[in-house]
RNA sequence: CGGGGCGUAGCGCAGUUUGGUAGCGCACAUGGUUUGGGACCAUGGGGUCGGGGGUUCGAAUCCCUCCGCCCCGACCA
């Protein structure tokens, strides 16, 4: 490509919007334009590399034996319905109504329509197991678009859906999934990890996340310095220790006036954290639940929605505990609770020596024992980890890190086969249930992904094998014949040898060039200037501040050993 | 959805408090001088000041209303 010929429109400024850094220099560098908040064009640089990430991801679903097809962007509600999700996935869901009235939605995933295709044509167990994936975009209204491509409302993913005879089969299926994706994103050149994760509301047991490790991540996750144990924080165990415990003493209750957080309380009566029970409440699908945690820990929610299964868990509204307790929050206790079962952190089961609320504004409990205080008592693992608690697998020492997901790997189960009746034919003429999988790769986001953690103060750094181009020659001085001659020259060879080549033809100064090169991020530069009279260029790496001077025969021995040296 | 902020030329911003009919830098066009890391000089094009309504002789500026965008939170196959 002659870049007079071309749309690269990069800008010195970056748009103020712009906050975190893959943003600021996809838009700088001219990959993408907003059309909308959450929705972008894919400007000719951005759409070569997400061919690039696009490849990589068939060739290796391909050799994984998944097959490629294409399913409707618009979806019929009734199918939504079936399932059941049309009333449940609520304002995210972009939908509409055709001419007649009726309704269809914009696909926000895919799980619906492939398993309406596959209970059609699937009917016997020799038609299994069956992997079909699809590149296509999604559409999800999400609450609050952000961070560019990270989180947007029209998005490019690759899903894929296993279908197997049982569970086995599915774990055969999940497993080849998940070697395909660890080999996708180490051919793309990304740091990355597999972690255990929650799989939220799309349902199902096992499930990892693929995420690449960045400073802007929006999750955390958990890893063992000792083992290859990593989670999302999300779902990371903690694992409380056995322990002694000493005699308990008699409930005492105190005065505590105006000291409502467990900071005050615990200051004021000069307790360490450790020793102070915090009462939180919920309602879960309408119920009222009480949990009680630590004082000095975090409760985590989703935790907590595991054990109690349910999707839906919101914080009680102030008037709710006022009426169930009759007391300020501030001062609620678990002691006296009747008829109501109490969720408790595993840390709890030793602890006979707590301060508790004492169900009495400007009163606390001294000594409260969980055990003996606390009524109907269920104790399950509710807290949030922390960094340097133990590696729930062998004890060694976890730390965290954040992480951009770019992908996840889901065991289903029967969830969605059950409901849509995606029934086939055993050996023995009985009907049985498909066991499904699901796979996803945000490609979009791998692109944002990619750039947080490939970039220095120039501009983006790609990885090789995702780079828009992959080499660009910059004569610096159009002007001079001979100068301009060589660069043509030279791109053309780099181009009959089948490399990717840009021609920085343009009138411009070279450190404009430079700069352009730089912040675009060509892996390689090759630059012909003065000293071509004697047949010397220089050629510099992207990754790399010192360039060197090379003859200009050898150049494309040069560049093939670049890009096949790996 | 709750809290905060913003909307003036393609981008970054000033002008709004105190109403008088729009400006700066970059980018863009033309000419000239330059030429190895975002040059300089000169000239020029480009704006219904987010939309609508109102107050006023007069509104970017004051009032009402709607819309869009960003950040924090909640939420997130």
């Amino acid at each position: 490509m002659r870049v007079t010929k071309a749309l690269l429109p990069t800008l010195r400024d970056v748009p103020a919007e712009a906050e975190i850094i893959s943003h600021q220099l996809l838009v700088k560098a001219g990959f993408i334009r907003k059309s909308a908040a959450g929705i972008y064009s894919y400007l000719p640089l951005a759409l070569r590399v997400l061919k690039k990430i696009e490849t990589i991801v068939r060739e290796e679903m391909d050799r994984s034996e998944a097959q490629e097809l294409l399913l409707p962007i618009i979806q019929p509600a009734e199918l939504w319905a079936e399932s059941g999700r049309w009333d449940v996935y609520g304002d995210e869901m972009f939908r509409l109504k055709d001419r007649h009235d009726r309704d269809f939605c914009l696909g926000p995933t895919h799980e619906e329509i492939i398993t309406d295709v596959v209970r059609g044509e699937v009917k016997s167990y020799k038609q299994l197991p069956l992997n079909l994936y699809q590149i296509q975009n999604k559409y999800r209204d999400e609450r609050r678009p952000r961070f560019g491509l990270m989180r947007g409302r029209e998005f490019i993913m690759k899903d894929a859906y296993s279908f197997d005879r049982d569970f086995a089969g599915l774990d055969v299926s999940y497993q080849t999934m998940y070697d395909a994706y660890s080999r996708i994103f180490g051919r793309m050149g990304l740091n990355f990890r597999a972690v255990e994760a929650d799989s939220g509301a799309i349902g199902g047991d096992d499930t990892h996340e693929f995420m690449v490790l960045a400073e802007n991540g929006e999750a955390t996750i958990a890893y063992c310095e000792k083992c290859s144990y990593a989670s999302n924080v999300e779902i990371t165990e903690c694992i409380t220790p056995e322990r002694e415990i000493s005699e308990s003493k008699e409930l005492e209750k105190v005065s505590t006036p105006d000291k409502k957080t467990i900071e005050e309380v615990a200051e004021f009566l000069k307790v360490s954290g450790d020793n102070t029970i915090k009462t939180l409440v919920f309602k879960a699908d309408e119920k009222i639940i009480v949990v009680v945690i630590r004082g000095d820990r975090s409760l985590n929610e989703i935790k907590l929605k595991r054990v109690l299964k349910t999707d839906i868990l919101e914080k009680a509204e102030e008037e709710e505990i006022k009426e169930l307790f009759n007391c300020e929050p501030g001062y609620i206790s678990p002691i006296g609770l009747k008829d109501i079962t109490i969720y408790a952190d595993n840390e709890l089961k030793y602890m006979n020596d707590g301060v508790c609320g004492a169900n009495e504004e400007g009163y606390h409990y001294l000594h409260a024992d969980v055990n003996r205080d606390f009524g109907k008592v269920e104790f399950y693992d509710l807290r949030e980890v922390n960094e340097g608690d133990s590696c729930p697998k062998c004890g060694g020492n976890l730390v965290f890190a954040k992480g951009i997901e770019v992908g996840q790997v889901f065991k289903l189960g029967t969830k969605y086969s059950e409901k849509l009746n995606a029934k086939y034919l055993d050996e023995n003429g009985k009907e049985q249930i498909m066991v499904m999988g699901c796979y996803g790769i945000g490609v979009s986001r791998t692109m944002a992904a990619c750039v947080e953690q490939n970039y220095d103060e120039k501009g983006i750094i790609w990885p090789k094998n995702i780079a828009p181009y992959q080499v660009v020659v910059v004569p610096v001085q159009v002007n001079d014949e001979v100068q301009f001659q060589e660069a043509e020259k030279l791109y053309s060879a780099l181009l009959s040898e089948g490399f990717e080549a840009v021609l920085d033809d343009r009138k411009e100064r070279i450190g404009v060039k430079f700069n352009d090169a730089d912040l675009i991020g060509y892996p390689l530069r090759i630059t012909v200037g003065k000293k071509i009279a004697e047949g010397i260029v220089e050629f510099k790496a992207r990754n790399n501040s010192e360039s060197e001077d090379l003859n200009i025969n050898e150049v494309i021995s040069k560049v093939k050993e670049f890009y096949l040296n790996e």
